[in-house]
DNA sequence: TTTCTTACA
DNA sequence: TGTAAGGA
């Protein structure tokens, strides 16, 4: 069994997004492209999921089955970002 | 084996 | 959104 030794931050590979997520890798891939979402790439340019990012998976596939398209959802994400740092 | 990109339906 | 081809 491969143990774990020293990690750095939890990472998961597309695969387990796709189940935590219940999205396909066609939809991850796709909501990223679209600019929902930046996950970080590793050496072979394969995505690198976060717990952050599977987060705001979540928060994308809800405001899919609430009938909100990709312009939609960025403007909910930019101004849920912008709530964050504004406070005034 | 798994993931990636691009393209088409 | 699903699937195909070709590559790493």
């Amino acid at each position: 069994m491969s143990q774990n030794v020293p990690k750095k931050q939890a990472c998961f590979p597309i695969r387990v997004v796709m189940e935590m997520t219940n999205l396909t890798a066609r939809q991850i891939r796709y909501y990223e492209e679209q600019g929902l979402i930046k996950p970080k790439r590793n050496e072979g340019n394969q995505r690198m999921f976060s717990l952050e990012d599977v987060e705001r998976f979540h928060l994308i596939r809800s405001y899919i089955e609430k009938g909100v398209n990709i312009a939609g959802i960025k403007a909910i994400l930019a101004t849920s970002e912008s709530e964050e740092t504004k406070r005034d």
